[in-house]
DNA sequence: CGTTCATATGAATAACTGTTCATATATAAT
DNA sequence: ATTATATATGAACAGTTATTCATATGAACG
């Protein structure tokens, strides 16, 4: 029957108007909630997580790191330059050495807040 | 010194092994790093983040979410699944209309550490 | 200079993930 | 019971991404 087919094609006859219109009045910028879900994103790998958990406690060259984790210099330094974009971590050179750190304190309290919700 | 023998990885030889042992101890446990990946994870895509943010304010139905998101009943339902795994939203049932909204504060603490380091 | 060492990078591959489409389930209404 | 509605789900496809391998860059030093 087509007028059955026309209200069946419409999938959204359940919505509460005033619900959605008020949500909609909330939420922030496409744009800053794109940026936001982007820097997730880099938390959301378990080989940068623990190069920045790493960087909490002191600056390493990125031999320390393919070290401590066990994986290889290029792996490393593929995510360092992932990190790095991400404003996440700052480097200095010494000598042939180049040594990586938090690029700030966000870095932290956004791990924190994490790890509160995983031990649980 | 011991780790260097133990782990031979990177081919460098320049690994500094106090920074290396030190952060060895320092490091949590790998599964707790990997399931902070996977908490991220999650925050890491914008359909997500989006639905997390709209119920930050109310809950709201599948079809609520799709409508203000401007996609798919089934691309919702499946996002929904997926944060319903992770336990960060919860439901309840009124009829044929399922409500989702947010299973903890964490969420909220998450996503505006994020913002912060976001919006500069 | 040329060599060595620490790091970076391009290309290729394999694994993963989000959406769509079609359909299933489950509750409500007639 | 039959139909309608709200949500869930399985399979497939397209796009993304992390690692590896090979090689390049770039600084230090004889």
């Amino acid at each position: 029957m087509k007028i059955q087919e026309e209200i069946a094609r419409c999938e959204n006859m359940c919505v509460h108007t005033d619900i959605v219109d008020s949500a909609a009045r909330n939420m922030p910028d496409e744009e800053v909630l794109y940026d936001l879900a982007e820097l997730f994103k880099i938390f959301g790998d378990s080989t940068r997580i623990r190069i920045l958990y790493a960087l909490l406690e002191q600056e390493m060259c990125v031999c320390d790191i393919a070290q401590l984790l066990n994986m290889t210099q290029s792996a490393i330094s593929h995510q360092l330059r992932v990190l790095k974009q991400s404003h996440l971590v700052k480097f200095r050179r010494d000598g042939k050495t180049i040594y990586y750190s938090l690029a700030d304190s966000h870095v932290h309290s956004i791990i924190s807040q994490g790890m509160e919700h995983v031990e649980e």
